[in-house]
DNA sequence: GCCAACGTTGGC
DNA sequence: GCCAACGTTGGC
């Protein structure tokens, strides 16, 4: 069981819109970063992510989803029409992957990044450190607990 | 293999 | 809109 934050810019996919998907579940595909491939490559079902909103007028941890299933080919990658598409990539060799989240909760409030800054215990965040801008990280458990905690105030 | 140029991310 | 930081590309 491994915990992990998920970057999105809500304008384009946010907490909302996946809680509004059939089943609550939704793919989270377009990752074209091989760092960020090999943590989706990693993750399991029933591992927690917390919903990361960036570029936003309300930056942080919206809520949290569940991973619902293991990583699959993102065929997004062949289709020329895609913005995701990726020239290299071809039905013999593609290399990158989605997975599918579930839904789990919305935070009453969003918990900032100004708040995660202030907030002991989250010193090492990933997320937190300059230049940071891999979209999938892992966080410990100890950082998902706090973050859970304050989320659900 | 080096590295400059370029494109993207993402907070401010 | 700005710009620092980073990843990728491509010429050599």
């Amino acid at each position: 069981m491994q915990y992990w934050l998920m970057k999105s810019e809500p304008d384009v996919f946010s907490i909302d819109h996946l809680a509004k998907l059939p089943g609550k579940t939704g793919s989270w595909e377009g990752v074209r970063n091989y760092q960020a491939r090999n943590h989706l490559q990693a993750m399991k079902k029933g591992d927690l992510a917390l919903f990361y909103h960036s570029s936003a007028d309300i930056i942080g941890v919206a809520g949290i989803v569940t991973i619902a299933g293991e990583a699959e080919p993102d065929t997004f990658a062949l289709d020329k029409k895609s913005i995701y598409h990726d020239p290299k990539a071809t039905r013999e060799k593609n290399p990158w992957v989605f997975v599918r989240v579930k839904y789990q909760k919305k935070f009453k409030e969003v918990v900032t990044l100004a708040t995660l800054r202030q907030t002991a215990g989250l010193e090492d965040m990933l997320v937190l450190k300059k230049g940071m801008r891999l979209s999938i990280q892992p966080v410990t458990e100890k950082e998902f607990k706090i973050i859970e905690k304050m989320g659900s105030k």
